[in-house]
DNA sequence: GCCGTTTTCGGCCCGACTGTTTTCAGTCG
C-alpha cells in the first residue's frame, strides 16, 4: 500500500473487521467496538498519521483502547493489518460484497457462501433464478425474491445523494401528506435534520389521529416505486429516484421522544442511552422508562426530553457523539450561529461574469434579506471562465458598483473579485488592481490534479499575497461528481491563521466546502471563517442555510464567522476602512 | 474491545417488521 494511510481507508478496514467478526459469530460487543472505532476515525478532524507523528496518545480518543490503538499504529507504520488479513483469509471470498445487499446480513451471507459457494452478486442472482436459494433451510421463495429485488434496485441507485438533491423530494412528500385529516406533526428527522452533507435515506416522523391512514397514503404516493415494509406505525418505501424513505408515526404525547430518537445520530443515541442506563433510565422512541418503577414518561417536545435527562438542549447538527453530551451536562453547549446572525454575503456573482442577474437585482435581493452589506465578486478572466473580468472590465464594474452604492439606501455594496489562483500560486490579476478592491476572494479553478505538495505550495503562496482576503471553496470538491483536490489542509489552516486570512464555508449544496470536520479543525486553530453563498442569481441567497448548517456542525458561534459582524468591523478586519478606500 | 462517583470484571441501546415459523431468528435503523 503506497502513500500515507488516510482516515477514511482506516475506518473502512475497521468496518470490515466488524463485518468479518460478525460473520464468525463473535461477541456482538466486540463487533460494536470496531464499528464505533471506525465511526470515530472517519470523523476525526485530523489525520491519524499526523496525530501519531506528533506523539499523541490515540487511547485518549473515545472508543479507542489498547487493542485498536495499536492496530491503528500498525496501519500507519506498515500500511497493513495482520489481524484483518488473517480474518479475511479465514472466510470464504466475496462475503463483503454480499453484505452490501440490503436484507442480507452476516448469517445469510455466510450461508450463501458456504452452502452454495456464492462469492459475487452476479452468482447470487444466478442462484436465485435457478431456485437454489429458495431451497435453503429457513429461506423460502419469498425471501429469495426479496433478495433479487434488492440486488436490482441496488444496481439502479447511487449510494448516498447530496443534501441539496434530497431536500426538494422531501418537501414534495411533506406537502402531499401534511394536509391529510388528523395529521398534527410531520417533519424530517435522521441525517436530513442533522444536515449531513449526503443522505443514505429519508426519515420522516409524524403524529396523527389516524396513523395507519397516513401510512397508507404514504405508501401509495405517486413517487413510490416499491413498498419494502408496511406496518401500523412505520413503513419503508423506495422512491422513483431509487432513494429509500421511511415514515414512522407515534401518538401525539410521545412526539418529542420519537423525533429525538430518529434524529440520531445512532452514536449520539447510544452514548445517551448508555449514560442514562446507569441512572436507571431506559430511553426509547416512546419516552423514558424509570427501571425502578417501570413507569413510562412521555414527552411531546425534544426540549422536555433533554431536560428530563438533566441536559441542556442539544441542537441536531451536533448530535454526533463528539463531546456534546458532556457539554450539555455542564450546560455549556455553545450558542451556535443562526440565520439571523448573518449580516451580509462576501461572495456573489452577477451577469458581469457567469451570474444571471444584474448588479442591482442582486443588491436589492440582499437588501430584502436585511443584509447590511454585499460583496460583488465576479470571476477574473484568466482562464476563460464564463465572462471573467479582465483589468479593464473590472475597473468599469468597480465604477458601476460605486455608483449603484451611492444610489442604494440601506445596504453597502463592496467591490470585489473572485480571482483565479494560477497553477504556480500567482493570481491572474496584478496586485495594483487588487489593492483597489474592498475584498479579494481567491480560488482554484484549474490544474486540479496537481500533487498534494504542489497544490499546497500553490495555495500557501496565494495566502501569502497581502491583497487576498478569503480563500473560497478550499477543496474544490463537487459532492458526488468531483473529488476534493489533494491539499494539506492542516498547513492551509495554519497559514490562514498566521496571515489572518479567511476561509470560506461555501453554501452551494453540491460544494459544502469547507466540510464540517474541516470547519471544526480550522475553528480550533483560530481561523476566521465566512459563510458565503457563491450566489449566481437572487434565489441562491437562500442557500445560506446549508452553509449555516455546516458551520453549526463545526460548532461555530457567531464570533467565528466574519459575516456575522457589522460592516465597520468587517472593513477593519479587511484593513479597508473608509480612509483606505478613498486613498486606495 | 471498551469502560468505570455503583465496577479493573462484568456489563454493554432499543424496538419494528418480515418470513418462516408454532415461538423466533435475522435484519435494519
Amino acid at each position: 500500500m503506497g502513500g500515507v494511510m488516510k482516515n477514511a481507508d482506516m475506518a473502512g478496514i475497521f468496518e470490515q473487521m466488524a463485518d468479518f467478526l460478525e460473520i464468525r459469530g463473535e461477541n456482538p460487543f466486540k463487533i460494536r467496538a470496531y464499528r464505533r472505532a471506525a465511526q470515530v476515525i472517519e470523523h476525526l478532524p485530523r489525520e491519524v498519521a499526523t496525530m501519531l507523528a506528533e506523539g499523541e496518545d490515540l487511547k485518549a480518543l473515545p472508543g479507542i483502547g489498547e487493542a485498536i490503538a495499536s492496530k491503528m499504529a500498525e496501519l500507519v507504520r506498515t500500511g497493513h493489518l495482520v489481524a484483518w488479513e488473517t480474518l479475511r483469509d479465514s472466510l470464504p471470498e466475496g462475503l463483503s460484497t454480499l453484505l452490501e445487499i440490503p436484507g442480507i446480513g452476516p448469517k445469510t451471507a455466510y450461508r450463501l457462501a458456504t452452502e452454495l459457494g456464492i462469492s459475487s452478486v452476479d452468482e447470487l442472482e444466478q442462484a436465485i433464478l435457478e431456485g437454489k436459494v429458495a431451497h435453503l433451510f429457513r429461506l423460502g421463495d419469498r425471501t429469495a425474491q426479496n433478495i433479487l429485488h434488492s440486488i436490482r434496485s441496488m444496481r439502479r441507485k447511487d449510494q448516498r445523494i447530496p443534501l441539496g438533491q434530497a431536500l426538494p423530494i422531501v418537501e414534495e412528500i411533506l406537502s402531499a401528506l401534511r394536509p391529510l385529516p388528523g395529521v398534527r406533526n410531520l417533519v424530517p428527522a435522521g441525517s436530513l435534520r442533522r444536515f449531513r452533507e449526503t443522505l443514505g435515506d429519508i426519515d420522516l416522523m409524524g403524529t396523527a389521529d389516524n396513523p395507519e391512514a397516513v401510512i397508507r397514503s404514504f405508501v401509495s404516493l405517486p413517487q413510490v416505486r416499491e413498498v419494502l415494509a408496511q406496518g401500523p406505525t412505520k413503513a419503508s418505501v423506495i422512491l422513483s429516484g431509487g432513494l429509500q424513505a421511511d415514515l414512522r408515526m407515534v401518538e401525539h404525547e410521545a412526539f418529542g421522544s420519537l423525533l429525538q430518537y430518529f434524529t440520531g445520530s445512532r452514536q449520539h443515541n447510544i452514548a445517551l442511552r448508555t449514560r442514562m442506563q446507569k441512572k436507571g433510565l431506559k430511553l426509547s422512541e416512546y419516552g423514558i422508562t424509570d427501571t425502578a418503577t417501570d413507569r413510562l414518561e412521555k414527552f411531546s417536545t425534544e426540549e422536555a426530553f433533554y431536560e428530563r435527562l438533566g441536559l441542556q438542549y442539544i441542537p441536531p447538527e451536533i448530535r454526533e457523539d463528539r463531546g456534546e453530551i458532556d457539554l450539555a451536562e455542564r450546560k455549556a453547549i455553545p450558542r451556535l450561529v443562526e440565520r439571523s446572525d448573518i449580516r451580509g454575503d462576501l461572495h456573489v456573482h452577477t451577469n458581469w461574469s457567469d451570474g444571471t442577474a444584474s448588479l442591482e437585482d442582486m443588491a436589492r435581493a440582499a437588501k430584502a434579506l436585511g443584509y447590511q452589506y454585499l460583496a460583488i465578486t465576479d470571476h477574473s478572466g484568466g482562464l476563460g471562465i464564463a465572462g471573467g473580468l479582465n483589468e479593464e472590465r473590472l475597473l468599469k464594474q468597480m465604477q458601476a458598483i460605486r455608483q449603484l452604492d451611492e444610489r442604494l439606501e440601506g445596504i453597502r455594496l463592496l467591490a470585489g473579485i473572485e480571482v483565479n489562483i494560477l497553477a504556480d500560486g500567482r493570481l491572474d490579476l496584478p496586485d495594483g488592481i487588487l489593492s483597489r478592491l474592498d475584498v479579494v476572494v481567491a480560488s482554484v479553478h484549474s490544474a486540479l490534479n496537481q500533487s498534494e505538495a504542489k497544490m499546497t505550495r500553490r495555495i500557501l503562496k496565494a495566502l501569502e499575497n497581502p491583497h487576498v482576503d478569503i480563500l473560497a471553496h478550499p477543496t474544490c470538491r463537487l459532492i458526488g461528481q468531483r473529488e476534493p483536490i489533494a491539499v494539506d489542509l492542516e498547513a492551509v489552516f495554519q497559514a490562514a491563521a498566521q496571515h489572518r486570512k479567511i476561509l470560506e464555508i461555501n453554501s452551494m449544496p453540491d460544494r459544502l466546502d469547507l466540510q464540517d470536520i474541516s470547519i471544526y479543525r480550522a475553528r480550533e486553530l483560530g481561523v476566521l471563517l465566512a459563510i458565503d453563498t457563491d450566489a449566481h442569481r437572487p434565489e441562491h441567497f437562500d442557500l445560506v442555510r446549508f452553509g449555516i448548517a455546516m458551520a453549526r456542525r463545526g460548532w461555530c458561534r457567531p464570533a467565528h464567522i466574519l459575516n456575522c459582524r457589522p460592516l465597520g468591523e468587517v472593513l477593519s478586519y479587511l484593513k479597508r476602512d473608509e480612509a483606505y478606500r478613498r486613498t486606495g
